[in-house]
DNA sequence: TATGTTATCATACACTTTGTTCTATATTTA
DNA sequence: TAAATATAGAACAAAGTGTATGATAACATA
């Protein structure tokens, strides 16, 4: 990849993430990123079509650290362990997304938060079956399946929109204990 | 109220309502409800600020049915019968939101389905408070409101956009399969 | 019924934002 | 070095927003 669309597209990023540290994202207009990143306007639509398009390509970012290097492959999964190994791959999971707390603040916030959240369960839907497969509820498989995704989901939006001071482990835990009935 | 301004509000309330079948929040234009309602455009802004307002308003004007008679004042809340009566009032609330399933499928849809549950969220965390008082889990009080009730909103979008084909008694028991610890 | 009040309509308007197109310039790659 | 490509900057059409105007119609009330 060519060096200057390298540094555009940084460029580019970063703007985003500043302003949607103080501003929404649908108040958030196309003049107001170029501006910030110091960036030509056709050059801001060679790389991008919308601001959608720049939304959904830093979710995907994201996304690609925090799910690139699966636990679900390093470890075992009998039934005995599913618990700890379930717990393991949660604590993995919000490690990652707590490094990246700064960009998920904006994100999270009113509008753009649906488009996240939306993302984010995407890849929890792939994640989370063999977790739950060995569970015996009385419920729609895929309505169980919504109901963790989305219990999780809630959970990271509730840690890092107001409730900072816990640590990945508390969150995994808390997640946990609501979660699974024992 | 003038009867003029009953007539053009609920023509509003009715063009927008077809709009939101047909495509999502963002991708209506102040036009098109006007163009829909047969209405003039300073008319729509005598009524409404802004598109957000009108939906807003439409929120507010499904849930007044939802939550006004309180199911809470009826029944009794001893710790004894806090499952059974809250396994009620959720079928109530679920009832309701039937009776309105062709604006919530709209209102559900994408863009404006955060906004919608965003309010439906706040009616619940006045609602639920009492019912869980009483669980004694080892987590913080506000995680765990947040956990029972965006559990329930998240069920009632599974519900509504994607399994009609349930009973509002079938879904909150599904729920409280789900939520409550034996 | 007569009268003052108020909602509506239609149009026009200034303003903002968007996404495209163009050319000259600078950078990269081979 | 030469060809290819990314960028800046400006100009542009198109779409949408929210406001202001005066004429008309519907309303409430005495």
């Amino acid at each position: 990849m060519d060096r200057r669309q390298q540094k555009t597209r940084k460029a580019i990023f970063d703007a985003f993430s500043t302003l949607l540290e103080r501003k929404n994202f649908n108040n958030i207009t196309v003049q107001e990123i170029i501006d910030e990143a110091n960036v030509g306007r056709s050059t801001f639509y060679a790389h991008f079509e919308t601001k959608e398009s720049l939304l959904k390509a830093m979710c995907i970012d994201i996304f690609q650290h925090v799910f690139s290097d699966d636990l679900s492959q390093e470890s075992s999964h009998d039934f005995s362990h599913a618990g700890h190994d379930f717990h393991k791959e949660l604590t993995h999971i919000l490690y990652h997304l707590q490094d990246n707390r700064k960009n998920l603040k904006g994100l999270l916030s009113c509008d753009s938060g649906e488009i996240f959240m939306e993302y984010f369960k995407e890849y929890l839907e792939q994640t989370f079956p063999i977790y739950i497969k060995e569970l015996h509820y009385d419920v729609p498989p895929d309505y169980l399946l919504n109901h963790f995704v989305c219990s999780f989901s809630e959970t990271v939006r509730w840690w890092i929109t107001k409730h900072e001071q816990y640590t990945p482990e508390q969150i995994a835990a808390f997640y946990v204990q609501c979660v699974m009935i024992k």
